[in-house]
DNA sequence: AGATATACATTATCAGACAATCAGAATGAG
DNA sequence: CTCATTCTGATTGTCTGATAATGTATATCT
């Protein structure tokens, strides 16, 4: 048998919309036809268009308000998080595939990041000061949200705003992990943060790297059981 | 004036939904009241309703079969990047941008491709026979296609499903750009395919590392001007 | 017992209607 | 003329009701 499944008008929709949008180079607040316009368009009817429509504006690709209409929205990730926050339905990839995915990430940024820690001194002193924090706050709940912040920020230095944005997706589905972590467990990460963005600031790439994979990896042994 | 915002009853829907999971402590497959059910026990109409769970299932946080139900979803990595490709910092990235998370991405998933090329021998004999796929094309339209899947392939080799779907992302951003290269742009890159599976295949990294970067950097003077 | 056909529950989609809301035009007062 | 007010049209928000498509389970027949 071939695994056939019925197309639903409003994903065909939905992609219909997306490539609307792409194909007239849209941009955040440019307006969209109205509803029963672009139905007439797509050849549906107008529910199914709202179906989509809706949908996307979950996400923040499109935004409509009564009596204006359509218009492009911005996606923001934490919207984003905020529905996928909850912690029932997300069990993705095995661990292991996300933690290695993290790895790649931030330690392929790492070159990046030195490089422009070379050119701006300020990125090695913000850095410093994330660490910092870390050190005199005695919240567990706050430690997760600056651990968080610092990962962000050392991705951030390097420049690649795409990078961010895909490990601020990543973070989601830690976000449930980071949780079940006892304080003894952040302790050591503290001076681990410091001695990578110190070997970055000595241009020592190859040592802020090993230091960041052990890092990440620390916690390996320490998040819930592997698929 | 206090920015209120009329409370829109899908919104609410969408939050009592969500709440209706958690503290039923529903994982995914687990059934949900069908929809005249719900509407009914959420107090609004089967529509409103249906416009909460569709947005939802867009997500994947619950799905809907003709016939069946809903049921709890898995959310899953691939089908919340596949409706993001409108974030701002894909969008907004310059090209030097994209270019390089491309170089992070795809030259840190190599160490993984070596060692499962390691394990799996039809790992590098399927990447091969890309590369003769390509050596038997003229089509320039080919071309640009079998580029794209060799290197979704390369990715998919080293097992880390997340980079893939971030990477299909990415590429929607260069299609443009390679519709802009000639015949002749591709010819060199035939080769430099096969010399990065090779390299892994000899378990040399850094060789196959160093490949694929020049590979990668190759088209950087080719496309577009940088922004 | 096994395969087939039927019945039922459920979602998918549609059409039409009315209410709520907002932006801008028309209107009026000063 | 300028500003505030009102009115109007456009658009989304929500509802009701109905029909089609689909999948599961039951019942039926061989």
């Amino acid at each position: 048998m071939t695994a056939i499944q019925r197309v639903k008008i409003r994903d065909v929709v939905v992609e219909r919309l997306k490539k609307y949008i792409t194909a007239g180079c849209l941009k955040p607040g440019d307006r969209l036809p109205n509803e029963t316009e672009l139905a007439e368009q797509f050849g549906v009817s107008r529910l199914s268009l709202r179906e989509a429509t809706k949908a996307l504006e979950l996400f923040g690709i499109v935004e409509s308000k009564t009596g204006v209409g359509l218009t492009v929205g911005t996606v923001c990730l934490e919207r984003v998080t905020e529905h996928l926050g909850f912690h029932p339905a997300l069990q993705n990839g095995s661990h292991q595939e996300l933690l290695d995915t993290r790895v790649v990430v931030e330690i392929g940024a790492l070159p990046y990041t030195a490089k422009r820690m070379a050119e701006d001194p300020t990125v090695y002193e913000n850095l410093c000061k994330r660490v910092d924090d870390f050190r005199q706050t005695r919240d567990l709940q706050k430690w997760i949200e600056l651990d968080i912040a610092f990962h962000r920020a050392l991705l951030d230095a390097s420049g690649l705003a795409p990078l961010v944005a895909f490990n601020d997706l990543l973070q989601i589905f830690f976000q449930r992990f980071r949780d079940s972590l006892k304080k003894a467990d952040w302790l050591p990460g503290i001076e681990a943060h410091q001695r990578i963005i110190d070997a970055l600031h000595n241009q020592n790439v190859a040592l802020a790297t090993e230091e960041l994979r052990q890092h990440i990896e620390y916690h390996k042994g320490r998040m819930g059981v592997p698929v």
